[in-house]
RNA sequence: GCCCUCAUCGUCUAGAGGCCUAGGACGCCACCCUUUCAAGGUGGAGAUCAGGGGUUCGAAUCCCCUUGGGGGCACCA
């Protein structure tokens, strides 16, 4: 299951722990369900909720149970799967705690508790809940409460002794429960429930096996199985991930990381890419294959086979990964994928017109294998929708020569490319007679061709000359030529 | 401060006692191809497997300690 909270945009970590999860559960025909755990009011929204499911169904992680849409859409034998709708379990929960005595009404204050911590820090002392309000009489309750003026919260007993679980990716591990900090809160005082709490109901009254989650929850679990324990509910086994780290090594975050999935799509990374890359952070087949489709992955994946230690996020690696899988497309594919990016590049004036899709499909042969991204495109050929170049007289003439030799070469290869009319304006049309060219005048064809290059693009690295003339055409290619030679004339 | 946890090239990793004078990939550097840029091909630099003790005929692989890193300790999730 993957259970996010819907307080922001798909944040990275949430897509590969969703993945991992999902492969888990397709590779041993498991069923997969989505949850969302909205309990946090303040911060939850409509649109990261659909931020979120639209993420992760345009990365191609689908599931069985729970929300397909935002705002709606539960579908399941356990629905519904938005804890908010849940109140009511949550609450014959806590009652039943309450009247077993495994949980009590609690009446601290925010100062109260501060107040605690602060002293606690004060005297090195690890934070904990002192337990103020852990054995209060009837009487005293109703003083407190009076006292206070607010509602109660509701905290649940922690029993002493050791909690250990077998890992499916840490082995065992054991935490003694004098280390959780002491009674928590499992229900606000406004009586909606928090995290801990109904993250244990959810997964028990929704028949999970399997909890795949990410490492900061380790020292959560203890907490967890606590609650399963005194619900009377069956424990599932637990898996916790490794981290995904920023470049210097802690956790991934915003601050030091782009973390947002959405912002990966617009930078034109496709879902082929970002899901072998993910698979890739803390897994590995154990062969020596790189590029895996997600169905690859189903049929190889093994828990047992993931890293242990957090791994840090590599973007050139995802970039290449990302080139591989842009190669691997099929033309009708990459134009329909190419079109948002080029009309974006319009929107922001990038570019001054948007190609035809059979226009950008016959550019495919040249520039697919260029492209490390889907917007790369425009930095690759964007000089082919653009009416002004913004040429730098200077960086058209070539290392080797000097302005006045420009001029005349480019003066000449105007003349030869005039020559050309429709029906001939093809790559190995033009080719041949400027290398002539080349060859009665003693130049080098790289000098000519990269005067040719910059004078009509505006710089110099473009896919190879000839198709990007062709791709240009007959007549943006002299009227370029006759600018670039008109901007030569004033250096000599 | 306390608890938990991790530790192989810069990065992602292979490695489950002898196959390891540690393999692959990204990145980097050469060379080839070549009109530029990519792609592709070939080759190279790059880890004394964090350090120290054990166990063993034999350890990157098992145990212990140290060091370093990370995570957690909310009426957030």
């Amino acid at each position: 299951r993957i259970a996010p909270s819907p307080t922001g945009p798909l944040h990275i970590g949430t897509a590969r722990t969703a993945l991992f999860n999902f492969l888990f559960a397709r590779h041993v025909g498991g069923t997969f369900l989505f949850r969302l755990e909205d309990t946090d009011v303040a911060r939850s929204t409509i649109a990261f909720e659909r931020d979120i499911i639209e993420g992760l169904h345009w990365l191609g992680i689908t599931w069985d149970e729970g929300p397909d849409v935002a705002g709606g859409g539960d579908i399941g034998p356990y629905a519904p799967y938005r804890q908010m709708l849940r109140l009511g379990t949550y609450k014959e929960a806590s009652d039943r705690l309450l009247a077993a005595d495994l949980a009590y009404p609690c009446f601290c204050t925010p100062d109260e508790l501060e107040a605690d911590r602060k002293a606690q820090e004060a005297a090195k002392l690890p934070p904990r809940y002192v337990g103020r309000c852990a054995n209060l009489t009837a009487d005293e309750r109703v003083a407190r409460l009076a006292g206070t003026g607010r509602a109660a919260a509701i905290r649940f007993r922690v029993r002493p002794g050791v909690v250990g679980w077998n890992d499916m990716i840490r082995d065992r591990i054991e935490i003694d429960t004098t280390n959780l900090g002491g009674d928590f809160v499992i229900v606000r005082g406004d009586g909606t429930p928090l995290y801990h709490f109904t993250v244990v109901i959810d997964d028990a009254s929704m028949a999970i096996s399997h909890v795949i989650r990410g490492e900061d929850h380790v020292s959560n679990t203890p907490k967890h199985i606590l609650l399963f324990e005194a619900l009377g509910h069956a424990i599932p086994v637990f898996g916790h991930l490794p981290l995904i780290l920023n470049p210097d090594g802690t956790k991934m975050s915003k601050r030091k990381s782009q973390t947002a999935v959405d912002d990966y799509r617009a930078e034109g990374f496709i879902r082929e890419g970002l899901m072998n890359y993910f698979a890739y952070l803390g897994w590995s087949p154990g062969t020596e294959e790189d590029v895996l489709s997600v169905d690859e992955v189903i049929e190889r994946f093994d828990i047992d086979k993931v890293q242990k230690g957090g791994a840090r996020f590599d973007r050139g690696r995802l970039e290449w990964l990302n080139g591989q899988w842009i190669r691997k497309l099929e033309p009708d594919d990459l134009v329909d994928r190419l079109r948002p990016f080029l009309q974006a590049a319009l929107d922001d004036g990038r570019i001054d017109r948007v190609p035809a899709d059979d226009e950008v499909r016959s550019l495919l042969p040249v520039v697919q294998e260029r492209l490390p991204t889907l917007a790369a495109v425009v930095d690759l050929v964007g000089f082919l929708w653009t009416d002004d170049l913004g040429l730098d007289p200077a960086l058209v003439v070539p290392k080797r020569w000097d302005a006045a030799t420009t001029r005349v070469a480019l003066a000449a290869a105007h003349d030869i490319l005039a020559g050309h009319d429709a029906v001939t304006w093809e790559a190995d049309e033009l080719e041949p007679p400027l290398r002539e060219l080349v060859e009665a005048r003693g130049w080098k064809a790289g000098d000519l061709f990269m005067a040719i290059r910059v004078a009509t693009t505006g710089r110099t690295a473009t896919p190879p000359l000839f198709d990007t003339l062709v791709a240009l055409g007959r007549d943006r290619t002299l009227a370029r030529l006759d600018a670039a030679i008109a901007a030569l004339t004033p250096l000599g």
